[in-house]
DNA sequence: TTGTATGCGTTATCAC
DNA sequence: GTGATAACGCATACAA
């Protein structure tokens, strides 16, 4: 390994202007650099992370932690990557502006998983922690060593900013659209992990908007299918739990519709995924979408709008977040900071044919 | 910041026996670790990564450099994302039975990248270059100071191990299926982006393929398009350069071929999103897929299988390039390793329907 | 079993 | 402009 010591002999100087060289320090004349230069072409002299990490105090290097999700290999083989990879490829692209890089690890929420991330802090300026990576005590106590950002987690944990999406806003357009647009009146929803803030926020939001809907009409039958959770009120939901915003998890909920007495005629997914799922059962089944029911999904990734009949759902901007969260990070780091902020994207409803719209509107 | 010797006073012992409790050395007497695992938790002290780095050695990080690919925001976006995504999770996966994390950067190719790269290496014990995104000439001289596996890239740099996948017999069995299983004559082929060996790989077996398969009929006509290069044989395939691997430039090659005088019979890609982008376009100007002209694709991504019609396309094992790539990197850090291999993974045709066939075989 | 002392490669604070 | 030199936080050879 050459070090800034065989060059600094090979150029007749001493460390300290390899070092000033190599930092791009101005206050070293000219022919010097050139010489200085020269030597580390020539010896292939690239500078050791760790000795200039310890010294300078700052690793360049921030880390993203995330949710692995999935069962088999075969699922995490097809499935189930595109949220968290558009997040990644939208921090990376802002670090490329600066001298860090990003460190990342995936795993399963645990013990185990919360060691990896401990370690991982000591090679880390600051962390980025997606959904519920780490659970809510461990990102303050992380926050008080380094810099935190969550993305798409709690609503704000104390000492480290947030990031999130504006679930509820997308989800009572979609509900309205379901309702008021094409008449929906027995709504399921295929929900996700229960780990996921994001899971939760879209299923409770959706379950509230049909409720607030229904109370405005006289005498509603919304909501009367026979597994419908708390139909006492008269609105109500059925809830399908147990999935993982996989797409297995989506057929599998769509199976458990497929038996119910009364089935829905319209199932709302916690993610685009499961809303593909359980297209593909129903159709499998022999259930038409959007003919007999219409299904809906959430993110908007890319085969959504490559399946038949094309995915409606609700759009959010993960590129946004992960550069988002990113840039908030790197300030942090660099100190320029106020009291941690929590920031909230917004949403927006995407119409495809599969609620039984057509390409140019409504049936 | 805390250290060892902050954890050392506070628990009465030196930062020697900190540093052994630390890294699980069984030379310390279990009521001394207990003690010092005390401090540990409660002062919160998390080594730092550079200075370990620095006295071991060994930096436990390896880093990974892709080829960022697609041209817009909207591109990148969506599309293109799955083929390294899904090496980065394989190689993920590997690495969590190891202390190492995963660092990765995507780029351009270029000067810009290249000087990126050169500054990750020092952040590294070792990398991961897939496809083209280092010149070969800087692979090998990269590979005399750290070792480097090439994923997807030439046949093998000297100094430097590499895996890839088997392109051309998985091209050769295409081209048959398509000329022998379907009768197609009039071949033509989406061509990727040059600066990708495999894309190169995929399209010359895919011409070797049909010429000889030609070669055998006598007084065959096949491959005599208009756009045909080099059909003075008889036997050749209509090329559309110009691809990069992105749906949007499998519409444009689509369009491209749409303007022919005499339309293929059949369409080869580059990679299962260019043929997506092929069918949906000739869907779009009213030609049946796979009634009028049959596409393929190379990859067997997870969109591949929800498109209307389904793909036929060449499988790759992705997540097995990424796991093999991984796990030798980590066997040439720890020293033990042989002279470089080059190590070719199979990969096998996937009939669906875009070609013609049904779900329970040909026509 | 535990402590002492040195080195790891770079940066930065001083002098010059 | 440039050169000594002292940190930086940890691991380990050697002593005890």
């Amino acid at each position: 390994m050459t070090t800034v010591y065989d060059v600094a002999r090979a150029a007749g100087v001493s460390t300290a202007t390899v070092s000033r060289v190599v930092r791009g320090s101005d206050l070293v004349r000219p022919a010097t650099r050139e010489r200085v230069l020269a030597v580390i072409e020539d010896v292939g002299f690239v500078p050791d992370a760790s000795a200039q990490g310890l010294s300078r105090r700052r690793k360049d290097i921030i880390g993203l932690v995330a949710v692995e999700r999935g069962h088999g290999p075969t699922d995490i083989e097809r499935t189930s990557l595109l949220f968290v990879d558009q997040l990644v490829h939208a921090v990376e692209a802002v670090l490329r502006g600066s001298d860090c890089s990003l460190l990342l690890s995936f795993g399963r929420p645990g013990e185990a998983f919360q060691r990896r991330i401990r370690a991982l802090s000591g090679k880390v300026d600051g962390l980025l922690v997606v959904e519920e990576a780490l659970p809510a005590g461990q990102v303050e106590v992380l926050a008080r060593r380094l810099p935190v950002v969550t993305i798409a987690g709690g609503a704000g944990e104390p000492g480290a900013d947030a990031v999130r999406v504006d679930n509820a806003r997308g989800m009572r357009a979609l509900a309205a659209h379901l309702m008021d647009g094409h008449g929906c009146r027995r709504l399921a929803f295929a929900a996700g992990p229960a780990d996921a803030p994001d899971a939760a926020e879209r299923l409770a939001a959706f379950c509230a908007a049909v409720r607030d809907r229904a109370g405005v009409e006289a005498g509603s039958d919304v909501g009367a299918g026979p597994g419908a959770a708390g139909a006492g009120a008269g609105a109500a939901v059925d809830v399908v739990p147990g999935g993982d915003f996989s797409e297995a998890s989506g057929r599998a909920a769509a199976t458990v519709l497929l038996d119910r007495a009364a089935r829905p005629d319209a199932v709302a997914c916690a993610n685009d995924q499961m809303a593909i799922g359980v297209m593909r059962e129903f159709l499998r089944a022999g259930v038409r979408v959007p003919g007999d029911v219409a299904v809906t999904g959430f993110d908007d990734i890319f085969p959504g709008r490559i399946v038949e009949p094309p995915l409606t759902t609700v759009g959010q901007p993960s590129r946004d977040l992960g550069a988002l969260a990113a840039t908030r990070l790197l300030e942090r780091i660099d100190g320029r900071a106020g009291p941690p902020r929590a920031e909230l994207l917004p949403t927006e409803l995407v119409v495809r044919r599969s609620c039984g719209c057509t390409d140019r509107g409504r049936p």
